[in-house]
DNA sequence: GTGATTGTCAACCGAATGGTTGAGAATTGG
DNA sequence: CCAATTCTCAACCATTCGGTTGACAATCAC
């Protein structure tokens, strides 16, 4: 095979991987009320420091984290360019939703046409 | 509290990991266009069929995309709901990128005070 | 019916993930 | 200086992930 390895992720690979755990949105909730600690961010879990810290480090190696070292405490930041690519990139997809709501939108405005719960199988469109 | 994450974690788990990958997301956008079947979707990426059918499976898991099996093809479609859950998750942060936006404005709108590139270059960290 | 097409499934593999523990570095406080 | 606090690092472990191959079920085309 060609191209075994895992060569350069992209970006959004990496916000979305680090999105895909509850641990790591919870710690960016925290963020978003002000600066925490390390042992701030780990507090609220069950698990060791240095399992938080790994979490806040894939949260920061994902750009959505900033650390700012203060003596010994590590002031964590939360980064929100990175939140805002991946925003963006959902958003391309935004025209697909609201083309279903206004459909059923469009269907809840027709008072005449009988809306039955049939199980017509999608139409045959083709 | 804010709590703006009653949507069950788990769906959000699994929508954010389908995204996480760059095989998942390139099949989105060809579902963007319309209706593909399996192999339609697979034929872009160097990699086996079977691998391929997993990704599909794993975005059909996650709720991204829904299967119509006609005949001996599956034809699948984009399932936009899932989408708008994520892109609304990361709403919540959006005013955290237009504060910063803001301010960043309003700075530029003060021609007297003088700007100083903030202490670290990490504007390209790759 | 025969044979090709379409796709899944199971087993397997190496690498990454999420967690632990223990050790140690660096800073702070008395 | 000594002791406590804060946090990282390395090693380890079980599980998941992304990919393969080979076998097989189902459908279509002839």
């Amino acid at each position: 095979m060609v191209e075994h390895m895992h060569i350069a992720g992209s970006r959004l690979d990496h916000v979305f991987h680090a999105l895909a755990d509850p641990t790591r949105r919870a710690m960016l909730q925290s963020l978003a009320s002000g600066e925490r600690t390390v042992s701030e961010l780990a507090e609220p879990f069950a698990m060791s420091l240095a399992g938080a810290s790994k979490h806040i480090k894939s949260l920061e190696a994902a750009g959505l984290v900033t650390r700012d070292i203060r003596g010994r405490q590590h002031l964590c930041r939360l980064q929100p360019d990175r939140l805002a690519e991946a925003h963006e990139w959902l958003s391309f997809y935004e025209r697909f939703w609201t083309e279903r709501l206004d459909a059923l939108d469009a269907l809840l405005r027709q008072p005449d046409r009988e809306i039955v719960p049939s199980s017509e199988p999608k139409g045959d469109d083709r």
